[in-house]
DNA sequence: CGCCGACTTGATGCCACTCAAAAATAGTGG
DNA sequence: CCACTATTTTTGAGTGGCATCAAGTCGGCG
């Protein structure tokens, strides 16, 4: 996999399946442009205009819906590798906002190239829906972790996730990464308040599971954690396409 | 819209974009054949195997997943229309099942065979991709409810996107329809426990917003609850694909 | 008729929220 | 480099929403 200087949309893609040269020069050619974008600056109005969607190479960002009592719930953080704003093309989303939380990189790429390549070669289309079920299965993960498990497993769960998503793109490893969320982000993305957030930290801290400190994440015993929060990963690892 | 007795796949997909008569036919050579599920009948197996998926056309089905400890979170109620096991064949899904919640009729088609279509037919690969997007907005629309919604909020948003769906494919008025869901789905749907869904129900009940009874639903002020429960059906709303 | 699943209601307690405010940290301009 | 400000983190006290425990009612069905 020494694909590294390589196409982000070919890396991404090249996870669900193995590519021929051929595919990956096809793929390459859709990437437009580089972007680099700042932490105020959101990027679901960019998209839906000119059917452009983006994949995200440097930085963090995350994904939200506001509620009319100004109250907000964090649908994913988004590292590198991910998609961007690839679903609000594809439907309404009424209400999805997509921002920076660092300084980020993106590709951006057309949708209806896309589209129109997968035709030339559907083994690309079969590893976009792919990766859109992944997104879900991720998305689904944390509905059961809001609606069925308490502060503690949900926050140990989290970043256990994290952890692993991280190590799979080489940013960091599962059990020790960097991590440049707030207490707020927290509390957003798990339907907590911010100080609830934070007494929990504290425990799992005092409990020897899990620091979380200016921005970096150790975790002391990776298994035993999973066992408590009742994280297994199968639904993150990607699996061979048609 | 006259095609009611046409192909199942055909109807979903019709949702998306306007069929011409050999696409309709293509698609509907798909079908493979029509089964009929009983409520013990779990379907999450039988897809996975054979690589096939199904579209519900008669009755109600529900997916959740288990935890260890015992507790279910139901992750959405699939209805007339609905794609049944489409993400397990493209994701891992670790542990996502699905079951009929009355006895259902499904169509069973093979995801290969779509997907090869989709290179004769690349609009349908968008409305593929436009029905999984959809999914998707419904999902987080039921993270946020749980997330960031009180009881009585989450629980009327849920009847009122439930109607939504209903009336989209003719299984009753978004302001009254027949529902055979029992207190414990909703509890495990909602994030709450059955004993508190019960309450819950009383208090719409008493308050002149909602009723709950044996199996049917009646909104007393489609729009007032609109406002109260925060639902913009705006994510349900299909939109015009490329 | 007796059983069982679904629904209902009351009492009690805890988990997590809100309100309030201080301490630590980071960012900014003089 | 330091004063000043904004953000983030931390802690305490009090409250409340929702869970749990307990038990009774209703309707369907063998």
């Amino acid at each position: 996999m020494d694909r590294s200087h390589s196409n982000a949309l070919t890396q991404k893609l090249s996870k669900f399946l193995d590519l021929t040269a051929r595919e990956s020069e096809a793929l390459a050619s859709l990437a437009r442009r580089q972007l680099t974008l700042k932490t105020d600056q959101g990027l679901s109005e960019q998209g839906q205009a000119n059917h452009t969607a983006f994949i995200l190479t440097r930085g963090w960002a995350f994904s939200y819906i506001l509620l009319q009592d100004g109250s907000r719930q964090i649908v994913d953080f988004r590292v590198s590798g991910d998609f961007l704003g690839l679903r609000g093309l594809l439907s309404p989303m009424s209400d999805l906002f997509i921002e920076p939380l660092t300084d980020i990189e993106v590709t951006e790429f057309q949708i209806d190239a896309l589209l129109e390549m997968g035709t030339q070669v559907p083994r690309l289309m079969s590893a976009i829906l792919a990766a859109l079920a992944r997104d879900q299965a991720i998305t689904v993960e944390h509905l059961v972790s809001i609606g069925r498990r308490g502060a503690l497993e949900r926050m140990a769960h989290f970043f256990l996730e994290l952890g692993s998503r991280l190590e799979e793109v080489g940013q960091g490893r599962k059990d020790n990464y960097a991590c440049p969320l707030t207490q707020y982000h927290l509390a957003d993305a798990l339907g907590l308040s911010a100080i609830h957030v934070n007494r929990i930290l504290r425990e799992l801290r005092e409990e020897g599971h899990l620091t979380f400190r200016k921005g970096e994440v150790f975790i002391e015993d990776h298994g035993q954690l999973s066992t408590l929060a009742g994280f297994d990963p199968g639904y993150l690892k990607p699996h061979p396409v048609f």
